[in-house]
RNA sequence: GCGGACGUGGCGGAAUGGUAGACGCAACGGACUUAAAAUCCGUUGGGCCAAAAGCCCGUGCCGGUUCGAGUCCGGCCGUCCGCACCA
């Protein structure tokens, strides 16, 4: 011990934090300029650059505990990395719009625009007191006028290269908010926001085409290697690419409407053509529109679907119904071989063509469809090890691989082949055949190559290559083309559908066009940019303001100057955050989104930490909107973000009282009777009952307000705690005791560098040429911490981090507490370098705690700009080691050698050993192995 | 139904195929104190044993690969997540 007992000050975090981030803010040190880069453009050299990023929060209000925990851990990464000598880029902005500001103006009668404004300002103040070492120069608001005139721009140049659409599509209505919703936005049948059951409604559209890319937004997750594999697979199966044939269905004129003359049908299981027993069509199909003109039975059928598909958990658990048209389809192989033509209630307009050939033999949905209907079966795929001829399906079909069979006629014959021959097999041949007229195949040889209608996807890439251009559906045949087509292409489908992005909506971006009676869809002149919202809104009726304005929507026609209507939707909010993390790395530039000298530098995104909740949604959405902005030239790359890491939730206990209400944990207290844990309402003593651990939810009430803790504890402790507990990709606990347990360490902490900093104080300034044992033994825990440390911290393993810090911290004061003598000056240097290294591995997870014990080992600097400790490795190589020996896998004894002991002598010393000896009972071993360094095992 | 992840003490969890349980929490025992708080020291997977030494068992279950498996492979069971009539 030190000649007198210590007694320092507690550390009180109250008044630290704050001073500690103005001195920070004053000091401007987590401002990034782009001069540097704009320098290094010209030649000059950079330090390396670092860009981390944290998804942006919606303005709410107030930030809850899976902020504190997303925004630590970027914290973590930029003040590590900043450490390290990059420049490092860390921004925090606002997803300001949506329908949140629109309720409370509902409710409360504020304006969204002073609603949203107050909370990011009270956010903001709540964010600061978080120490981040954020750049708030570049706070970004997406509802700012400055923001999305750039927004309005891109969709513009999007329009221009084609990426737009404007469609009339069925849509997925929100009847709660009053909205449409894009695919990925409805979760289990309801709306990702409101929770309301969707509803299909046929609406007017406008559609960025993010399945134009549906193909490159696949294949570049393989080289996604810094994101986690099953956000990749999230993605993938979303896109959902499946590789099949387009095969045109002939129909029999004598039994179809008038107009049309065949059906087309998208497989993946061309090989089990012969298993054909019906074909079906999806109830808004335009044959089965067509043939409900003249069939009212139809007409009620079709309503009736409809009816029923409202809500999403009838479709799942629904009847598979049809209703037979009477149409004839001819079966591609066989031109005497009728199949009916059902409308079905199972088969989806939106996928392939919206029809479907049904081999109930080898697919559940169309055996249970044809086991109601009586049209029986024939299996065309033999299981391995089955006899053909007793092979019978009843209630299950197979979809495994086999042999083919009951698969010949005389235009093809697939018998004996296995799925994947027959499927090649089918392909080869219908591409080759044509047909003469609407219903006769012609031989397959001797006809010429097609042409016209799908230039350069003629017979030459049929069998090299299944890749489709753009465009995955083309809808029904209109007629004219079929006589140059095949009857059956290669076709690949994609499940992604193009994003639906108009919401009927007041606070949001404005889409930039004009709707005019002469020149239809006019795109605002960029010079008129931006379309800026009206204030003077009212939210006192359901639906849109915009679209009841006085006067908002009359303008004069940009072309003809006649009187026009402005567009009154507005854009997804998921366009709002599908660039900003661009928009960051400029966000002064008034002329144009980005500085392609700037942002071609920054992006991608280095490290970006958010929720699994975003997997889908804005990642993808995102990733599209990039490739997007680089055929218009605002950015160079495809991909936003090179490291993507998932963070879990932040989940707490749940309390209920005896009648059944929740209870938050501000008024229970707990009681611990060993092991038991009992709860009781702190007020009244009545007992509550413990719950499930839950995500924090105001409906549960299982909340913790950051403000409370970091008004108790610090933000410090809150940061410690969050990055503690748990890996950070699983969800983290939080509780009282843990909290505890991290403010119980930043007092430990405070005192270890205060006692450290007595015997640092007349340290030398000269490193000593030699260290006693007390001064290597400190040495070597420090680096060895300082590894440990900067390895876990790379690797974002922030848990670990603070495991090695603990101990570090462990063996810190052991060293101190072994102190016998005063100590000599070897020792006094080595406590000098320990407590700086110490203070610097924890700095980025508490930078405040830190900065004060940097200061009061009487440094003058700021923590916030030092360097990284310097390692030596030579520090972290003993010369014995200890090697734990083993008789067959089973540890014996220990034995301590030099390091560079030779394995023969080694093995020597082992079987010399007491234990090793009596383990062998006397019988020599067959065999030692040595892996140096690490174990020895001796197999008896 | 399809796909994926996970399963380690009382709890959270650690462990490049090489001593399982680091580190923290909780618990228990002790020191300091009139007392408490705070702090410090010690014990803590199970079993055999008075104790130590020593031995046995142990990473959801059953097998396999290996000198050696929590880790790799196959099959089950359980939990969680994503998608879901996608042709």
């Amino acid at each position: 011990m030190t000649a007198e007992p210590h007694k320092p000050d507690r550390y009180n975090p109250r008044t630290a934090e704050p001073r500690w981030q103005q001195k920070w803010d004053a000091a401007g040190i987590f401002a990034t300029s782009n001069d540097e880069l704009k320098a290094a453009a010209n030649g000059k050299p950079a330090k390396p650059t670092y860009y981390v990023l944290e998804m942006f929060p919606y303005p709410s209000g107030r930030i809850h505990m899976g902020h504190v925990r997303n925004y630590t851990m970027g914290d973590v990464v930029a003040r590590y990395k900043r450490a390290r000598g990059f420049t490092v880029l860390h921004p925090m902005g606002w997803d300001a719009h949506g329908m949140p500001a629109e309720n409370a103006a509902m409710e409360r009668k504020v304006h969204p625009r002073a609603w949203t404004y107050q909370n990011i300002a009270a956010m903001k103040a709540q964010l600061q007191s978080m120490g981040l070492s954020l750049d708030w120069a570049r706070e970004i608001a997406t509802c700012d006028p400055a923001y999305y005139k750039h927004q309005q721009k891109m969709f513009l140049d999007f329009l221009k290269a084609g990426l737009v659409e404007r469609k009339q599509s069925k849509v997925n209505w929100d009847p709660v908010d009053m909205t449409v919703l894009a695919n990925e936005q409805v979760i289990e049948g309801r709306g990702w926001r409101s929770g309301a059951p969707v509803e299909q409604r046929e609406l007017t559209q406008w559609f960025l085409k993010i399945s134009d890319f549906a193909e490159d937004l696949l294949t570049k997750l393989d080289t996604l290697e810094r994101w986690p594999e099953k956000v990749r697979l999230m993605q993938k199966n979303w896109i959902g690419r499946s590789e099949g044939l387009l095969v045109r269905f002939a129909l029999d004129p004598k039994t179809t409407p008038a107009g049309e003359r065949e059906l087309e049908i998208f497989t993946t299981r061309g090989d089990t053509l012969f298993g054909a027993r019906f074909v079906a069509v999806a109830p808004d199909h335009p044959i089965a529109q067509t043939a409900a003109k003249k069939n009212p039975a139809l007409a009620a059928f079709i309503a009736e679907c409809k009816r029923g598909g409202t809500a999403q958990e009838a479709i799942e658990t629904a009847e598979k119904q049809g209703f037979d048209t009477g149409i004839k389809a001819i079966h591609p192989f066989d031109p005497t071989w009728q199949l009916p033509v059902y409308v079905a209630n199972f088969i989806l307009m939106d996928y392939g063509t919206g029809a479907i050939f049904g081999c109930p033999a080898h697919d559940q949905r169309d055996l249970d469809f044809v086991n109601k209907y009586g049209l029986g079966n024939t299996p065309v795929v033999c299981p391995p090890g089955q006899d053909p001829k007793s092979f019978v399906i009843a209630k299950t079909a197979y979809d495994g691989d086999g042999t083919l069979i009951n698969s010949k006629n005389d235009f093809i014959d697939l018998n004996g082949m296995t799925v994947e021959a027959a499927k090649e097999e089918v392909a080869r041949k219908l591409e080759r055949t044509y047909r003469s007229d609407g219903i006769h195949l012609s031989p397959p040889a001797g006809r010429g190559r097609p042409s016209g209608a799908r230039s350069g996807e003629g017979g030459s890439r049929q069998s090299a290559t299944v890749e489709r251009p753009p465009h995955p559906n083309p809808l029904p045949a209109s007629g004219e083309r079929e006589k140059s087509r095949p009857v059956a292409e290669r076709q690949v489908n994609y499940r992604l559908r193009d994003w639906g992005i108009s919401r009927q909506r007041y606070w949001g971006c404005p889409i930039p066009v004009i709707h005019c009676t002469s020149c239809g869809v006019v795109p605002v002149p960029a010079k008129d940019l931006p379309v800026t919202l009206p204030e003077d809104v009212s939210f006192d009726r359901p639906g849109n303001p915009l679209d009841r304005h006085p006067t908002w929507r009359d303008v004069t026609c940009p072309q003809c100057r006649k009187p026009a209507r402005r567009e009154t939707d507005t854009m997804d909010t998921f366009v709002d955050s599908s660039w900003y993390f661009a928009r960051f790395t400029d966000p002064w530039n008034d002329s144009a989104p980005t500085d392609r000298a700037v942002v071609d530098r920054w992006l991608p995104v280095d490290q970006y930490i958010g929720g699994i909740e975003h997997a889908i949604l804005h990642l993808l959405y995102s990733r599209f909107f990039t490739r997007a902005m680089k055929a218009t030239g605002h950015v160079g790359l495809d991909e936003p973000f090179a490291g993507l890491f998932t963070q879990g939730m932040v989940v707490h206990e749940t309390y209920k009282s005896k009648d059944g209400e929740w209870v938050e944990p501000a008024s229970v207290t707990i009681e611990t009777e060993g092991d038991q844990r009992r709860a009781k309402l702190t007020a009244t003593g009545a007992p509550v009952e413990i719950g499930a651990i839950e995500k924090m939810s105001k409906s549960k009430k299982n909340v913790i307000d950051p403000d409370d803790i970091i008004a108790s504890y610090g933000a410090d402790v809150a940061r410690w705690f969050m990055l503690s507990d748990s890996p950070p990709e699983r969800d983290v606990e939080w509780t009282e005791r843990g909290v505890q347990g991290a403010w119980r360490f930043t007092q430990r902490l405070w005192r270890l560098v205060g006692e450290a900093a007595e015997v640092a104080a007349t340290a030398p300034d000269q490193r000593p040429v030699q260290f006693g044992e007390g001064a290597q033994t400190l040495r070597k825990a420090a680096h060895g911490a300082l590894a440990k440390v900067s390895d876990a911290i790379e690797k974002l393993h922030f848990n670990v981090a603070v495991a090695h810090l603990y101990e570090f911290a462990n063996a810190f004061s052991d060293s101190i507490g072994s102190q016998e003598q005063a100590p000599t000056s070897d020792y006094r240097w080595a406590m000098r370098e320990a407590a700086e290294i110490l203070i610097k591995l924890f700095n980025p997870m508490m930078p405040h705690l830190a900065e004060e014990c940097w200061a009061a080992l009487g440094h003058t600097t700021v923590l916030a700009t030092q360097p990284w400790p310097e390692l030596e490795p030579a520090l972290l190589v003993e010369n014995t080691v200890t090697l734990p020996v083993q008789v067959n896998g089973k540890k014996r004894a220990d034995i301590t050698v030099a390091r560079d002991a030779k394995n023969p002598d080694i093995e020597a010393a082992v079987l010399a050993l007491d234990a090793i000896q009596r383990a062998l009972e006397g019988k020599p071993p067959k065999k030692v192995i040595v892996v140096p360094g690490r174990i020895v095992n001796v197999v008896a």
